[in-house]
RNA sequence: GGAGAGGUGACUGAGUGGCCGAAAGUACCGGUUUUGAAAACCGGCGACGGGUUAAACCGUCCCAGGGUUCGAAUCCCUGCCUCUCCGCCA
């Protein structure tokens, strides 16, 4: 959510803010509901200050026992008059916030204009893309023989799942506790576990709902609850509609779970293999910190995922997204991108996002500032660091040899129990 | 699942129809004192919104949503959450 003052003091700018991200803005119709919104304010306000000065009156007029009945006969009718302006002033915030809520985040000024992911600008590139003397396999070619079924997760639940058998799951999983190690242990981050299921509200916060509902797993009705998308989702939550104190920021967490995402309009997409599934691991980065840290908060985490990378030798490259690839409450974005041999290309493996204060703003998510001792918003940061499922793949098509075999990565030995080689 | 108790400001906690946006304490901020700190003492200290050049001023908020009333933190209804006991259970 946008900041609704400015909306009202400088028009101009959030239409020209909004025209960089090709959001088409009606300012005609915010204009007309504004003012409708401050005539019906007012009055509404003003009916109730009478409400509120006769009660009085009458109460004291009581207490010295005086006769109230005039007092009550004059105020007989504001009642009426008052719940019709109290609803008539609902109906108007009620249109005023779904406007407000369905415009996207400003973009950072840094961001490139463009349409798509073809219009992303390359940052920076690390790492030598393998060389093989053979032809390189996909993942789903190499592990046919060495545990990962589509066929099998297909029958158990459907299309979009993927079921990993013997060192193959644990390779996953070492990738995970490699990850949660690594950012609990050398960049600070403090390990968290949540709910894997959501309510609305924070759904809500992060700005999942109400315009993406579409992509999200209802599990529940009564109460309503959704899969997460993403750790982002929980974690981020933690601070809505709390106060943080000065001595407590930044805060930092690093959480593993599986993420449920319907990809709903995503058909004929990524169908091979499990580089977009229903359900997948991540390892997400959260950072809670001030308007005036979050600049560099963003930097560093994206350096945080980096660093697994580079632990793991896998060539990747970071791209600072453009305008029309920028997601909706993020105003800056880099993404990932680890080299896939079996496909050719890079392909995201993390997302990095400086969501500044519009998520905060909808969590009404604060910090205490000793300087004014006023609460101010806070700024959202956060990362994929990794997507464990697409490091998995990354790891299997960079490290395979000629005979369709995976050797294990030197930083994820330790964590498979003395095997070297899968196949 | 059954029975009971309860949800008040950053925290603890008083408040059962008007004098309550709310006592008191803690924490916090400023001051006095002190070499400095602590203690003590004095003063300040909720959030959000409208309004204004700025103020004044006004409104809303005592878990949430409805209701009763001229008037609700306080009474009624519904929901959510927490706690205690019993049952069940990873």
């Amino acid at each position: 959510m946008l900041d609704p003052r400015l909306f009202r003091t400088d028009l101009d700018e959030v239409k020209k803010q909004l025209d960089r991200r090709s959001y088409a803005f009606d300012a005609t119709a915010y204009e007309t509901l504004e003012t409708r919104r401050k005539a019906v304010q007012i009055n509404t306000q003003e009916l109730q200050n009478e409400k509120n000065k006769s009660a009085k009156n009458i109460g004291q007029a009581k207490a010295k026992g005086e006769d109230i009945q005039p007092l009550l006969d004059q105020v007989q009718h504001l009642g009426e008059q008052l719940k019709q302006a109290e609803t008539e002033l609902a109906d108007i915030q009620n249109e005023m916030t779904a406007l407000m809520e369905a415009i996207p985040n400003f973009l950072d000024e840094v961001v490139p204009v463009g349409k798509d992911e073809q219009d992303n600008v390359e940052i920076s590139k690390w790492g030598k893309t393998p060389e093989f003397t053979f032809e390189p396999k996909d993942h789903v070619d190499l592990g046919e023989k060495i545990g990962l079924d589509f066929e099998v997760a297909a029958k158990i639940a459907s299309a979009r799942f993927a079921v990993l058998k013997g060192p193959l799951a644990r390779m996953q999983r070492a990738i995970i506790q490699l990850m949660l190690d690594m950012h609990s242990a050398e960049h600070g981050y403090s390990e968290t576990y949540v709910p894997f299921l959501v309510n609305a509200d924070s759904l809500y916060g992060t700005g999942q709902l109400p315009k993406f509902e579409a992509d999200l797993f209802k599990a529940s009705e009564d109460p309503a609850l959704y899969l997460i998308p993403t750790a982002e989702v929980p974690v981020t939550n933690i601070v809505r509609d709390v106060i943080v104190e000065a001595k407590d920021m930044p805060l930092k967490f690093v959480c593993h779970t599986p993420c449920f995402r319907s990809e709903a309009g995503a058909y004929g997409r990524d169908v091979r293999g499990m580089i977009r599934q229903h359900q997948f691991e991540k390892v997400e980065l959260v950072q809670i910190v001030t308007a005036e840290q979050s600049a560099l908060a963003h930097e560093e985490l994206t350096n945080h995922a980096e660093n697994i990378l580079k632990k793991l030798n896998l060539p990747y490259r970071k791209v600072l997204l453009c305008a029309g690839d920028t997601g909706f409450s993020s105003s800056k974005t880099y993404d990932l991108e680890v080299w896939l041999p079996g496909q050719g290309k890079y392909r995201e493996i993390s997302s990095c996002s400086n969501f500044k204060d519009f998520q905060a703003r909808r969590m009404q998510a604060r910090w205490r500032n000793p300087e004014t001792g006023k609460p101010e918003l806070v700024h959202t940061v956060n990362g994929s660091g990794l997507a464990a499922g697409r490091t998995l793949i990354a790891v299997m098509e960079n490290y395979q040899d000629e005979q369709g075999r995976i050797h294990i990565p030197e930083a994820l030995k330790p964590y498979m129990g003395g095997i070297e080689i899968i196949g």
